[in-house]
DNA sequence: AGTGCAGTTGACTTT
DNA sequence: TAAAGTCAACTGCAC
């Protein structure tokens, strides 16, 4: 494995991907196949075609990825420069290398999204080169119902997701029963290339259009929008991570870089496997393990509960989601964990109260009896909180607590507190409080519209809220 | 009919 | 897309 946050079920997805490509510029090349593959290492690939025949220019995506793709098209770059191959690079989605102010980002997003989208080729021509096999597999993490890849299926979910899934977008993306259909899901074929970014910001754009003069399709305008400016938010995570490549390993705010940096092997395990006797937190882990997939709020209380219930690192925390995650993004994933970590001294704290989501999301336990089959038994009454049970109903419902299901690993009132007074000592101190001015002027976003409380909130951390 | 009071709601603050 | 606490305004009800 490449790195410690890839995983086969990234790259199973990757490959047919892959796969779809290589036969839709078959197509267009009158073959039965159009990729040329190569595994290897970049440079030694690049050389080697080169020395067989000649490279008159590279052309390529301008990848924010993590930090092995940088050094890889650093020493592309390096290489290059060498042989004097020119090599162009393509912006994407909006971001900009090298940016030295966010000011102005956003309308320069606006008009990159506005761009028209380049036409299909109406031929090609397939240089006459031997391509590698793709690798069937890079681990044993096979993820049997994970999204599958390829653009085609991107397509169709763009088209359901725009004509009527969309609907049901606002009020369903929060609960974990319903955001799997009621999101687009659209985040791994943005990752990987098989939609770009502008198709989905313009298809968007027109379906607003829509809502705006047909009164039959009103009621989707404010999902619609709220949509758009999630693909925005997006664009705006991805460019941190291009501004302020470290984020991958260190945090943006040193406050708590000294503390919480052992890992407790049974905390994080228990957290990690989903048997933390929290039945919605488990039923939610267990679910991305299945599925590879989980919706935004839940992703976040799982980082919650880790860093701040279970006080673990950031980092490992974000390894483990990020291998989980098929839709693995480095800028938005990083951006995320620290911010759910309370890690950047930018962003309010949110520390979530896992009962309580348990009971706003899932009221009547269907979700938690799906993925926590322990607890299939128990009615609604006690599914919350499994520990409560008296003895007698425990057996009853067939779910002993410590021996069917895990007893509670920590008690999360004492340690949801116990996160909040150290977080807010942390970040107190003055010379906290001017780095977390500094880390704002640079790595906020500029709202074109004013804060509407921002004298209160400039006193505290919680300027800038992307949700 | 007006008063007292428990309980609710919503805006805002604190952690 | 935090949660919990505070407080004032409001509501429904008993008397």
């Amino acid at each position: 494995m490449a790195s410690a946050d890839a995983s086969n079920r990234q790259w199973r997805f990757a490959r047919e991907c892959l796969q779809e490509l290589d036969r839709a510029l078959g197509r267009l090349a009158g073959r039965p196949r159009g990729l040329i593959l190569r595994t290897g290492d970049a440079v030694r690939v690049l050389e080697q075609i080169h020395q067989t025949h000649g490279i008159a220019a590279l052309w390529a995506h301008q990848e924010v990825g993590n930090d092995w793709t940088f050094q890889r098209d650093r020493a592309v770059r390096c290489w290059a420069r060498e042989r004097g191959v020119p090599f162009h690079e393509i912006p994407q989605d909006g971001v900009i290398r090298g940016l030295q102010s966010r000011e102005g980002w956003r309308d320069h997003w606006d008009a990159e999204m506005r761009r028209p989208l380049v036409p299909e080729p109406p031929e090609l021509q397939v240089a006459p080169l031997p391509s590698d096999p793709l690798p069937e597999s890079v681990g044993d993490d096979a993820c049997p119902l994970a999204q599958r890849g390829g653009r085609s299926r991107g397509l169709a979910l763009l088209r359901s997701f725009l004509s009527h899934r969309v609907r049901s977008y606002a009020r369903g993306l929060s609960s974990p029963l319903t955001a799997p259909s009621a999101c687009s899901r659209l985040s791994p074929y943005l990752t990987y290339g098989a939609l770009s970014l502008r198709e989905v910001v313009q298809a968007t754009r027109r379906a607003i259009e829509q809502a705006s003069s047909d009164p039959k399709f009103a009621g989707r305008l404010r999902s619609l929008q709220a949509f758009e400016a999630r693909l925005s938010w997006r664009s705006h995570f991805v460019q941190r991570l291009e501004s302020l490549p470290s984020i991958e390993f260190e945090p943006m705010h040193p406050a708590l870089a000294n503390d919480r940096t052992q890992v407790d092997p049974a905390l994080f395990e228990a957290w990690a496997q989903g048997r933390t006797g929290y039945p919605f937190v488990d039923a939610c882990m267990r679910m991305l393990h299945a599925t590879g997939w989980l919706n935004f709020r839940m992703r976040a209380m799982l980082t919650a509960f880790a860093c701040y219930h279970l006080w673990q690192p950031w980092r490992a925390v974000g390894l483990h989601l990020a291998r989980l995650f098929v839709d693995y993004e480095p800028g938005i994933h990083w951006s995320q964990i620290q911010m759910q970590a309370g890690c950047t001294g930018i962003s309010a704290f949110r520390i979530y109260n896992v009962v309580k989501q348990s009971h706003d999301q899932d009221p009547t336990g269907a979700f938690i009896r799906r993925w926590v089959p322990e607890l299939a038994r128990v009615p609604a009454a006690w599914i919350h909180e499994p520990y409560r049970m008296p003895p007698e109903l425990q057996r009853q419902y067939g779910c002993v607590i410590g021996v069917d299901y895990p007893a509670p690993i920590v008690a999360h009132e004492l340690t949801a507190r116990a996160a909040r007074q150290k977080l807010f000592e942390a970040y107190r101190t003055p010379e906290a409080k001017a780095i977390s001015e500094q880390l704002l002027q640079r790595h906020s976003s500029r709202s074109r519209r004013e804060p509407r409380h921002a004298p209160a909130r400039a006193q505290q951390l919680g300027l800038f809220d992307p949700s």
